[in-house]
DNA sequence: CGCTGATGTAAACGCTTGCTGACTTAGTAT
DNA sequence: ATACTAAGTCAGCAAGCGTTTACATCAGCG
């Protein structure tokens, strides 16, 4: 049988290191103010490795991505119902996994400037959107589809802008909200924008 | 007399026309992803007058901001009814000078790293935000105060995450919406948040 | 053992960055 | 004209960047 004692070199474990130390600092701080050095030290790992296994800085980014997709489309299921969708968001912003992981959402409105990147990037954007859309009741054509698919990108604006006013700026008492205390004006304000009219 | 004709050496006129190439380039890239040269160049201006006139990069930042931080408070003032809030809010973010000055909120989202400039950036915010609360009919303390508070932040943060969601993401249709197509759903949402209850 | 491929390391490469100092040019007053 | 100052130019520096190359070390296997 293969090794059961943690190896001293396991190439997919520090792998994953780079990978969070990357999405951390990207989140954080962007992806053009961040090092490849930083990301290596903060993942306890030489500098050389992330040539090794993404090829280069945009590679890594592509990566973080990737695996960010993946992330969402397990934990935002596709149907879930309007009424709680703010239960959903709330929990993506200050939810008990938090401290670990800054944000997924973070991650979403970090641009390298790169063109492939962005399309990945986007293309989580829009589906995150459309899934909003669908849960508003959104017919899949039709005359008032535009509208509501409007709607739910704007109200994917609002989280995205509170995950950045949390971490970006420190704005009290926005930055310290708890769950709960975001889960109420996340009601009114999908209510208003998805479910009133 | 001075002289009238314009002079073809301008120090306050090169001076301007660096502030509003950087506050394009900043707003659009982001402050770490901006190089003066760059900016020297899309102003049509030599590289070291930037250090000339701003003394460094960092402080052509700042100069940014306490212009933007002016223009602001010369053109949002403090108390606007909030039924005419959404129409302020459409207009900065679609109004007829979005060509020319790519909506200054996206600047106030962009972090040098840098710390003055960073209290700057959220001091002026914070006070958007505070005049928000106050438009939404808010007591200047009292049992409500924090949660309206909160809640213009988070009509803040929805202003704001647009404004990046049209621009560094090039999201349809939110990113084409015109400043009319943006009101009504912006009534909803500034009415379910603030409003309503 | 000795060999081999995978994993990690160290040092440097070439390039771009923000910034500087010595210089030239334009405008004005004497 | 001459001298003086403000405004703009130019070449280059030191530092930091992403990346690469050459080397060391370990695991697995005959």
């Amino acid at each position: 049988m293969t090794t059961l004692t943690p190896r001293r070199r396991d190439a997919a474990g520090t792998r994953q290191l780079l990978l969070d130390a990357a999405r951390r600092r990207f989140a954080s701080q962007g992806y053009s103010a961040t090092t490849v050095r930083e990301i290596a030290d903060e993942a306890g790992v030489n500098v050389a490795l992330i040539n090794r296994y993404f090829s280069s800085k945009e590679g890594l980014f592509e990566a973080c991505l990737t695996g960010a997709d993946d992330e969402l489309g397990r934990t935002v299921s596709a149907d879930v119902p309007l009424d709680e969708v703010p239960h959903a968001i709330a929990r993506q912003l200050a939810g008990p996994h938090t401290g670990r992981h800054p944000s997924l959402l973070l991650l979403l409105l970090r641009s390298s400037g790169d063109e492939r990147a962005d399309e990945i990037r986007l293309g989580i954007l829009r589906s995150f959107a459309e899934r909003l859309a669908a849960s508003a009741g959104r017919p899949p054509d039709g005359p008032g589809a535009e509208q509501v698919l409007l709607r739910a990108q704007i109200a994917l604006s609002a989280a995205l802008g509170i995950a950045l006013l949390r971490s970006a700026a420190a704005m009290e008492p926005l930055a310290s909200a708890g769950e709960d205390e975001l889960l109420e004006p996340l009601q009114d304000l999908i209510a208003g924008l998805l479910a009133g009219g």
